[in-house]
DNA sequence: GGGGAGCCACTGGTCCAACCAGTTGACCGC
DNA sequence: GCGGTCAACTGGTTGGACCAGTGGCTCCCC
């Protein structure tokens, strides 16, 4: 085997969940060369039997590997023409963030404070949406989710656990799809990214009086006061992460 | 061929960039399948050589497929197991969005809803944190984007362009990375379901004025005033759609 | 000489057939 | 009854052959 299996298999699931195969591999390496700037947008790919070759496996398992750059908006594939590299800034989605730490195109500080800083600016506003129109169950969800929360006090990684599930009861109840599938990558590769963020996060994680009163107001409808307080939950982890941040890569300037 | 090939191949191109393919086929069948909840959480996918001979194509294709549907995380594959199916709404992406309309998952009016009010946030958080951080190069792209904004008023299509184009500045300039792919895929999903969006939001993009202004608070660095013109642009056409929805999707509530 | 038709050498797309490698559970011997 | 073994799944990987679009080169005709 030419090609060595990848620590882990991107974000697609644990080593343990799911063992990495030769077209992770292949995957790992192709998309880090992508976001690493080493193959430029508009670049050609090498022929699919030139990549097999010269990464030394079947061509079916660079082929698996293309689909998915494919489906995450890497490249981009013709039959009958090279496949060519595309201009992920511009193509590509959120799912892709944890191959941006790979790929040394982002740290992992900046890249933190920008997931977080999406976190407080559609926490708050699925707080203000789920005040307005939460259906019963999904208030009754929210009740339980905060109940659950004090419950959580004890462990911090528990509470953690539990503040997932905080707000994900609220996004649920803000009955926007687009806010819960985002919700979802941010969780995901939140974890990956930030295993123990609990240190920075404490003053937020502990504050068990204004998750009740956020809890309280979508419960009751003051979608202002929902989106208040959880913008000063959600925006109290950030800054502190300001000064872990070396080097502020100015991404600009690249015109291709 | 008994697998029909799909009108599109997804959100991946256009049938004239991306002819579909045998694998699209069935990664469209497979999804459908999974966000109309024929295939529930949980279920146990038939193995690939039932569901390679149940559609009458080669494994390979449906192990292409099966490859594509793991990556946006609709699936979980692991050698030795069934291939089990996932609850997308606690794992997936907001790429999956587009699929929800062809599994009749979400309506077209509450998805355009939705990622309407994910455009407000996000657009309005993003001129916030561009007013107060975007460096020379990137402020020099707003008001060129804003420029070409007042060139494109005599056609609609392009002044759509051009809209496209300034937020775009505008993401890009607050140096958020998680905006910034969030906004990929929220423009390329957004073209696929609403390709005529123009009648509700000539409002908006006919507001010139307007997007003078927020360009002006982003370059001189008034946060505040950029936030809340923004949110003042990108609210305006959300409400317009309301009426258009025929079926509140809450519980109570039938209108004849 | 210029222009177009057609061939040919690419590209990716599809298939067949076999075998490798984990997982599971039934079966058999202790 | 317990435990090890083995067979029958599952997905993972490989090789090779062939189909199907594209694009460039060549060659012929005008």
């Amino acid at each position: 085997m030419t090609v060595p299996r990848p620590a882990g298999p991107g974000y697609l699931a644990d080593p343990v969940l799911r063992p990495a195969t030769v077209a992770d591999a292949v995957f790992t390496r192709l998309r880090d060369a992508v976001l690493s700037g080493d193959l430029a947008p508009g670049d050609p790919l090498p022929g699919e039997r030139d990549l097999a070759e010269s990464f030394g496996v079947n061509r079916h398992a660079v082929r698996e590997a293309l689909r998915r750059l494919e489906q995450v908006r890497l490249v981009a594939v013709r039959q009958g023409e090279q496949t060519r590299v595309l201009d992920w800034r511009r193509t590509s989605g959120l799912d892709l963030v944890l191959g941006l730490v790979d790929g040394d195109v982002l740290d992992t500080p900046t890249l933190t404070r920008d997931m977080l800083e999406m976190r407080a600016c559609l926490g708050a506003d699925a707080a203000r949406l789920a005040a307005d129109r939460a259906d019963p169950a999904a208030r009754r969800a929210v009740m339980d989710a905060v109940r659950a929360y004090d419950d959580a006090v004890s462990d911090i990684a528990d509470l953690h656990d539990a503040d997932i599930a905080f707000w994900r009861a609220i996004v649920e109840a803000s009955d926007n799809v687009a806010y819960l599938l985002t919700f979802n990558s941010l969780v995901s590769h939140a974890l990956a990214i930030a295993p123990v963020p609990s240190d920075h996060r404490a003053d937020e994680l502990l504050d068990i009086a204004s998750h009740r009163q956020l809890a309280g107001h979508i419960l009751e409808g003051r979608s202002a006061d929902a989106h208040r307080v959880a913008t000063s939950l959600l925006t109290r982890s950030i800054p502190l992460l300001e000064h872990h941040d070396p080097v502020t890569p100015s991404a600009a300037g690249e015109r291709t």
